[in-house]
DNA sequence: AATTTTCCGTAACCTATGTTACAATATTCG
DNA sequence: CGAATATTGTAACATAGGTTACGGAAAATT
């Protein structure tokens, strides 16, 4: 590794959440002791079902966690963007398993840390050691609420619960989808001509207006009512 | 609480995994800074969504973990049987909520630990945070499971995998099912008839034999192809 | 600007599961 | 044991979403 990778990894890494506000020389030992792993775009880097002994962080690109059945329909449960720090919650079960594949989206930089050795990271340092509490808890409800998304509501309650996301954190009533509809209908787990239909619904309901991924809101009340969220 | 009460107690919760191998008198401490809820059958102890500042242990009786939307569907979670600590994987994160709704199956007590002792005797014992740490990997691995399985398999699948798992952990050929096929469309998330067809098919095509709760197995071959797993 | 790739709308048809309802058993409880 | 409750099988019908396929539009790449 040379000099200037290094510090290039040591930026990113303490913009992870697991990594925040430790000494930077800390950071540049754990750096050193792990290695580097590189992928072009599409490539499986891990299978959920894997044994994970590691803490994986995607230093540069993008990934996605997936499930994927026998037949191979997709359900994409997170899109990660770097830094972040992989599902590593898992490592300190009995039987700790990647629980998606890892594939990504671009050409993308991982950093490996074994499992002892982070073991041994956490506990010299307290502060790292809250910080991975907060982020194994905080996967723990994304995940969940990931779950109750997709398994309890239907189509048009997901669309709709997508949209009020995007009014609310876009603050306006003409959003940009930060997604294409083909990656929505993988986040959906639900065919992309089935998700086409429920926009053109939605279209001739007149609650929304669609020009392409930008859309006019015209009756915030019924997507709030219909996404079962205040 | 009488002291008889807590020496129940104490022996209980040394059965949980999170306060296994920990000395009798630090438990004690524990039980003695809690407190109890008692609950009569199918009452709702919390629900999802509410904040969750506490470690909830299931001393006494069952409890249901449900997913429950707004059109009143059910999907069961977990059906947890004393003694048990509960979903608590949650109390790191910065705004901590219940993940399920926790609903009594009988009547039940719970042992209710507030957040903040709790964190003081996991700094105080490695072995509390050890186990801690353990639990939590593992609650994360288990709703995984659970999140695939109800979302990437059909009905079938699901039937036959619970099947396979009944063979295996029964050892036999001739199984006895652990719940009523009402408990079980309820974990599957389907309505009863769906899954009563289910096992009429399985039955037609000569895979098994239905004698209530009681199933012969015909055809082992074709529930391990089909519940996709070895 | 031209070309290639990805994305999108649309339509006809298919299938798994939901809905409702009723009667027949099991099981539990008094 | 008898009554009450919970569980189960069954059937007719409804519907959300899947499948496949095609052409056009948009975006990325050269």
């Amino acid at each position: 590794m040379k000099m200037e990778e290094r510090k290039n990894i040591l930026e990113k890494l303490s913009k992870c959440e697991v990594f925040q506000n430790l000494e930077d020389s800390f950071i540049v030992e754990i750096v050193s002791n792990g290695q580097i792993e590189h992928y072009e775009a599409k490539e499986i880097v891990r299978r959920r079902g894997e044994k994970c002994e590691e803490v994986l962080v995607l230093i540069d690109g993008e990934a996605y966690g997936l499930f994927v059945n026998a037949e191979g329909r997709v359900l994409q449960i997170d899109h990660m963007i770097a830094p972040k720090i992989l599902a590593s919650a898992v490592i300190f079960s009995t039987d700790p398993k990647y629980p998606v594949d890892v594939e990504t989206a671009k050409r993308s930089t991982f950093l490996r840390i074994e499992k002892d050795k982070f073991l041994k990271y956490m506990l010299k340092s307290e502060k790292l050691l809250r910080n991975y509490l907060k982020y194994m808890s905080d996967a723990f409800l994304f995940i969940t609420d990931r779950f109750y998304e997709i398994s309890m509501k239907n189509l048009v309650q997901k669309v709709c619960t997508y949209i009020v996301n995007l009014i609310d954190s876009q603050n306006s009533d003409i959003i940009l989808m930060d997604m294409t509809k083909e990656e929505l209908s993988r986040e959906f787990g639900v065919t992309r001509p089935a998700l086409s239909r429920v926009f053109i619904e939605l279209e001739k309901a007149g609650v929304i207006e669609v020009y392409g991924r930008k859309l006019h809101v015209r009756n915030k009340k019924f997507l709030r009512d219909y996404s079962e969220f205040g």
